[in-house]
DNA sequence: CTCTATTTTATCAAAATTTATCAAAAAATG
DNA sequence: CATTTTTTGATAAATTTTGATAAAATAGAG
């Protein structure tokens, strides 16, 4: 099996999740095959790209035909790993951890809550997602009887980085982040950042950026 | 006048809001001048890409100096549009648009939420992020007297497109999706997407990925 | 005021990514 | 059953992005 012989670009990977989406669409809709092209036009990509996204992952596609929806589909699936059953915790129970205890998408893909923690004593005891949220205080002993695979970060700037080193070193290895910094992590521990001030600050770069263009006589003077 | 001649990538562009954020810490800790090298180990990044970024907009630095921290935290943020100040709706008081209504920084950023939608009895008339939630029959005229620059959309997925095709055929050009799937949207409407989704997505992958990579070959390699 | 150490800017080379092309395979057609 | 059409996978070409470095400019020391 070569699927895991050559190392796979990040930007690929990215895209992963939208074949992913895509496919599960088509399927919803019993579509059982598709062809690059028609991928290509339905997500806005070039049919090349397709091609050679998928293909960098294993010879999924059958010439002729194109390739088989749930097949294809359910290999991009197990690429993701989303084959596994992963168990995670929420770190901050307001608005935003909310959100995500509370996202059904997760579950059913086979992300699984097992726990809340704040630090908030007008949190602690209350139910988000049906789980009830602990101090802070009992992580440590709840991580060592639960096998924890993801840390989800829903805190203030101000206390990211000293909780992120506290789940590191209790052994949790992947970390999605929603607090608006970076973190820095152990090697071998994976953070995603999701960074929602940054996601609006391209788009008002973007605003801008049509204004200006679409004004004949920028006025544009600074010194 | 170089400054807007030549059209930068958007590669370049998704980095700046990271730089506005070094450079905004750099500030407050009253540090004045800062060169590419520093910067780039600050960031991790190199200090070539950092000074090619920068230069692409302008000449910031200065020779046998560096970068002065605030003036160019000062340009970048009026290169990201942030020396305008944005309305914006909410579209979606679950609890995601509570989170994003509670965001101190947007504010501060000088991105002001004028108002929130929903289509539940049970949420209209509550009190969002200081403002008062309306039903969705009352957006067309809200925006038609409230000049809204961005709509934050939080709403389950069946709805978004239908939401997005109302809230552009109102006038709005910029909306920043947090709803998990693609927006068609009229040309000169931008929208940026925050997929939670396959964020999470990737980490499995990586999860995945180091899992097996480090099965035979203890070997790591960093970014 | 001159000299040296820094550090940007501009330029070029290298690496990575995307797009295009095409032979080979499979399916569809008649 | 031969022929045409479709479509992949592989390779090549084009484009974009990143990294390295020489040239130019500045600050600071003496």
């Amino acid at each position: 099996m070569h699927r895991f012989s050559k190392k796979v670009s990040m930007t690929v990977v990215k895209r992963l999740p939208k074949y992913y989406q895509y496919l599960t669409d088509l399927q919803l809709n019993d579509i059982e095959k598709i062809s690059s092209r028609e991928l290509a036009s339905l997500m806005g990509l070039t049919a090349s790209q397709i091609r050679q996204d998928l293909n960098s992952f294993g010879g999924y596609g059958q010439q002729g035909y194109g390739y088989n929806v749930s097949e294809l589909r359910n290999a991009i699936k197990d690429i993701l790993g989303l084959d596994y059953e992963y168990s995670c915790i929420i770190i901050g129970a307001g608005n935003m951890g909310h959100a995500i205890a509370n996202y059904e998408r997760f579950r059913r893909e086979g992300i699984i809550l097992k726990g809340v923690f704040d630090v908030d004593p007008l949190r602690i005891g209350t139910v988000v997602g049906s789980v009830v949220v602990k101090h802070m205080d009992e992580l440590e002993e709840f991580v060592s009887q639960n096998e924890i695979d993801v840390c989800i970060l829903c805190v203030p700037r101000e206390v990211g980085q000293q909780i992120a080193n506290q789940v590191t070193s209790f052994g949790i290895q992947g970390i999605l982040n929603f607090s608006p910094m970076d973190l820095e992590v152990p090697k071998g521990v994976e953070v995603e950042n999701v960074n929602i001030t940054d996601s609006l600050f391209t788009l008002t770069y973007r605003l801008k950026d049509y204004k200006i263009s679409t004004e004949d006589n920028p006025e544009t003077s600074d010194d």
